[in-house]
DNA sequence: CTCTATGCAAAAACTTTGCAGGGAT
DNA sequence: ATCCCTGCAAAGTTTTTGCATAGAG
């Protein structure tokens, strides 16, 4: 994301320094991040964070899943890509491969694969 | 399941009359259910409950994974299968098709595919 | 100026843990 | 008799809500 500015024209959504912060956090993560890790790197409280992400679901500005531990991670959306979650270590994997997936009269917005990774295997 | 009391022969589990409720109440399931659903047919203490599934999912007898409401969503060992889960009715649905999908050195234990399910489209 | 966003604190929702007593083998 | 299981109550974790104030457009 080059112009995170960009996101806000156009949709029913104000420009606050909190909102810019989350999705300049989130678009410099090449991983998915939750709230402790965005919160480690910004200062903000958790009610704010929270509803800004269901703004920005709302928005399609943003994806998220459940992980292994419980948390709820978060990514700018970007290419349909799949997700493996190690049930071990935790660790999250994005899967870049095409997953032949047809479900007819679906529309499909997350792909979750628990597994072991190979680290654990 | 047929018979219940085989899957307590050669694993390292005390047949009591909880557990064999709640695998009952998961045999009988043609879908995934939470400890809401199965609390509504048998009488239990939450914390045996979970400290059940706990037991059961270490010894390979249940499969779990989270679905849309926040719940945990439990069901007897099967063949692999899909789920896919409406994030707008949070309805589940079992998937039994072949998804073509190959992670060298990973180990699949749980495909969850969110979307949104032809009803609600 | 108006309407939405924010922070704080408290609540909510699901799951886990401590502890004393009960049950399976 | 031993060790694991159970129920109750209380705590834990992540996310949500109410309310008064601050800030964006």
């Amino acid at each position: 994301m080059d112009n995170i500015n960009e996101l806000f024209q156009d949709r029913n959504i104000k420009l606050t320094s909190s909102r810019k912060a989350i999705l300049e956090v989130l678009s410099n993560s090449s991983k998915p991040l939750c709230y402790e890790e965005i919160k480690f790197s910004i200062n903000m409280d958790k009610a704010t964070f929270y509803r800004n992400i269901t703004k920005f679901e709302e928005e399609d500005i943003i994806d998220s899943f459940e992980s292994n531990d419980k948390k709820r991670y978060f990514e700018i959306k970007k290419s349909k890509h799949a997700h493996f979650i190690c049930t071990n270590c935790s660790k999250i994997e994005c899967l870049h491969e095409d997953f032949n997936y047809k479900l007819i009269n679906h529309k499909i917005e997350n792909i979750i694969i628990k597994g072991i990774c190979p680290n654990c295997l």
